[in-house]
DNA sequence: CGTACGTTTGATCTTTCTCAATAATGGTGG
DNA sequence: CCACCATTATTGAGAAAGATCAAACGTACG
């Protein structure tokens, strides 16, 4: 019997299909037709669970297939010289972990899983065909490449121009709006699932000084915690902090109401 | 009578098709048949000469073309609320600036001319007809974009995790190596056509402390100055400081010779 | 219940920033 | 060609954000 495999994201939810939430995310870019939608869901996969910190894709991988994640989450980071660790990206369900790398000559970065989780693999073959095959489906999945570089972007921004508590502020908002937009998050708080070193490598920080930031956040009256638990009483005061301006995620008006992280 | 656009880098050059820069950057990361090399020369385009600091592109803009840059040089940008600049890009004679929005409901980010220098506008719905016509050009359209993708994950890399002399000659290096790949640079001299004050928005930091580590760099024999051109007497021991590793670029090895920076 | 991993805290050190002033440089109009 | 102006580069002194080192404390889990 295994444990639930996202805590509170998976829990409540009916099984649906394992590329329903493919299909959300591409959506959340480009809307999509219904034959469309059913050429997505129709792809061929495989499903795969993994473990927390085992690796999609490493750094020289000759890419053949291409992973989107089903639970948990991932993320994406290169390492310098003498070892440290930059992560680039955090990927939450429904996200495909290889559209950066799928049409290059071999990987410029390792992905690894955050958490533990499941993938479904779809053979890279397939999902080039079917980009060929219909249009809009590869116009979806070049927008949603295109996003992500956006936000590679805005990170650039982020950890060069923006201080450590800013910094901090503007992942968390950044992580609580895709949650949400990706109909993740249950509501104002949210189980962040990265210990405090790996958020310093995803700003440009040290852990230590994270740990204070952080601190300081929850002082402010900012943010409240509860082991990972994140919960914003004020995400209005929060998104000042963090300079956040969800222009760079390039997300369509909900098809269906909300999306109002206040 | 203009001066000439872009110092020793189109001097001595005969006139050519303002597009064959654009292919010779496309294949670069992808080959292309002679149909196909015909079709991108094909394409439609209005010249236009720019002054430095002139806008390609803002923030906000619906973007109905794309520019390519003729002569002369360009770099990516945002701001933050308060106003501090990060450079995300320096763009080279070849290199089309607009890929990463033209697919875009908006652009999420500035692109402004860093010299005086040309254009090619060539119509958005051109370039999506031709990319859907030819699957080779509109491959090699994504994987030119894709490899953009990878150059910002590395310039975050370089500004979360390296010092500011790393990040310094890792920028160098870049676009030595970059010119050099594109055909663009006359040997191991180069003119960076970028001020103390951009270089630091490059990278992270200020202005004062470019200078200071630009002069170290100067002292130790990694770098010679004079006015805004560079030299590296030792392009070796300059990539080792910057730690500084070509994968990231996705470069071909090149067709007719060349390309060894040492 | 012990081990490994993550968090928290304090003390101290370094890199980089800030502020401010001075010196070059490049381009302009006369 | 020269004087002038605006930018850019350079330098110094002091301040600050964040890093480093080291230790203690929690917590999860086998």
């Amino acid at each position: 019997m295994l444990p639930p495999l996202c805590g509170r994201l998976t829990l409540d939810r009916p099984p649906e299909h394992p590329l329903q939430n493919l299909l959300r995310k591409l959506q959340l870019h480009h809307r999509l037709g219904g034959e469309d939608r059913q050429a997505v869901l129709d792809l061929p996969f495989k499903r795969r669970l993994l473990e927390a910190q085992s690796y999609l894709v490493r750094e020289g991988d000759v890419p053949d297939r291409c992973a989107v994640i089903v639970s948990g989450y991932a993320f994406r980071h290169k390492l310098t010289g003498d070892g440290s660790r930059q992560i680039l990206a955090i990927h939450i369900p429904g996200e495909a972990v290889d559209f950066q790398n799928m049409f290059l000559d071999e990987a410029d970065h390792n992905v690894q899983m955050l958490t533990r989780g499941e993938v479904a693999e779809i053979p890279r073959h397939s999902l080039e065909e079917l980009a060929l095959a219909r249009t809009e489906v590869g116009r979806a999945i070049l927008i949603t490449t295109l996003v992500e570089a956006s936000i590679f972007r805005e990170w650039t921004l982020n950890i060069g121009r923006r201080d450590a508590r800013s910094r901090i502020a503007h992942l968390l908002c950044e992580f609580a709006y895709r949650l949400t937009a990706q109909g993740l998050s249950p509501g104002s708080d949210y189980e962040l699932p990265m210990t405090q070193e790996q958020l310093a490598d995803a700003t440009g920080l040290t852990a230590v000084h994270v740990n204070r930031v952080l601190k300081g956040l929850v002082a402010d009256g900012l943010i409240e915690r509860d082991r990972r638990v994140i919960r914003f009483p004020d995400f209005k005061r929060m998104r000042d902090v963090g300079d956040f301006n969800a222009r760079y995620l390039h997300t369509l008006p909900p098809q269906d109401g909300h999306l109002h992280l206040g």
